[in-house]
DNA sequence: TGGAATTGTCAACGCTTGTTGACTAGATAC
DNA sequence: GTATCTAGTCAACAAGCGTTGACAATTCCA
């Protein structure tokens, strides 16, 4: 029984230590610390660092894997998600960490065919692939703005108006792409 | 005079690793191999690896410091930057740079801090806080999307169909921006 | 030409990293 | 009740990191 709570305990801190620093800059004995555990229980639970990165991205694709029907629907979800995402403290850890790790020497190419099986085929189907390239620019962009660079001009995620914004700046690409 | 040679041997490495891996992910001694220089020499000409990193960001902003008349001329540039930069091996860094490290422990707050001055600073008077804000959204993303993440559906940088590509992007969350 | 400043070389430092093995405590099964 | 397996604790490991100081070599200036 307690072990479970030991592993939820040390996915909790480590997604959300991952998400906000990023793979490299979170070391084991930060997230361990926080979480109250000693350092050797990740590689006793998880076998290592890699694989605790691998299990906070478990199931964190379920949206992507069965698409929504249409377009709108598509912007819906990703909005609600990115509006939600402060009080749920959880997501958008799964988009935004494919891009804040893209580049990350241990985890690239682990994020990379992450990125390719769920949302790259995800989305594909239902916009085409030119459409889907560049919508996934804009989501990832409107995320490394508001969340990593703190873009001023962008609302407060709690209002309405900061939905209105996103899901127009989404539509947009979607709709004009060539 | 060979002072000189070996500062910007070491800049021009630095840059290119910088901005293909992060700064947390490029060690001193993988910069020096391959300039073939001694680790010691970086401390002693820049500081220190935090000044190496620091000095291949310099004069990279000049774009934004003066910022072109019509959002037109601004959206050109860019799409010139980065049709050119594989040819150049040297932009976009400064833009990329920025937010491929945004997140890193280390030089999240330089990089915020360049970020605020230059670029946010310089578009925000020629289109206003929120157009900036999602173009330059716009901009981070279409980068993140082709550099790091590699998405399909993106033209070669090579051809006029990407530049094409990159204009439209960016006109479209000028123009379309609430 | 001779002294001073700069540049390059080498080895070592202290620190942090992820990981491992030995050990104790507790639960489970026979 | 005893053996077995799992969970947690503790200390230590090797490797990599950025940085430093002592020294040799070169360049520059008077």
């Amino acid at each position: 029984m307690d072990a479970i709570t030991t592993k939820d305990k040390l996915l909790l801190h480590a997604r959300r230590l991952f998400w906000a620093n990023g793979y490299s800059n979170v070391s084991l004995r930060q997230i361990t610390s926080e979480a109250g555990v000693d350092v050797a229980l990740i590689s006793r639970h998880f076998g290592g660092k890699l694989g605790l990165f691998e299990a906070t991205l478990e199931g964190a694709f379920t949206l992507f894997d069965t698409p929504p029907i249409t377009p709108t629907e598509l912007v819906d979800a990703i909005v609600h998600i990115f509006a939600e995402a402060p009080r749920t403290s959880m997501e958008p850890s799964a988009v935004t960490m494919l891009l804040t790790n893209s580049h990350d020497r241990h985890v690239g190419d682990l994020v990379r065919r992450l990125y390719d099986t769920h949302f790259q085929n995800g989305i594909r189907d239902l916009l085409g692939p030119d459409r889907s390239a560049l919508f996934a620019a804009a989501v990832f962009g409107f995320s490394i703005a508001e969340k990593s660079l703190r873009v001023k001009g962008i609302a407060d995620p709690a209002s309405s108006a900061y939905r209105a914004q996103l899901r127009n700046f989404l539509m947009t690409a979607i709709n004009h792409a060539q």
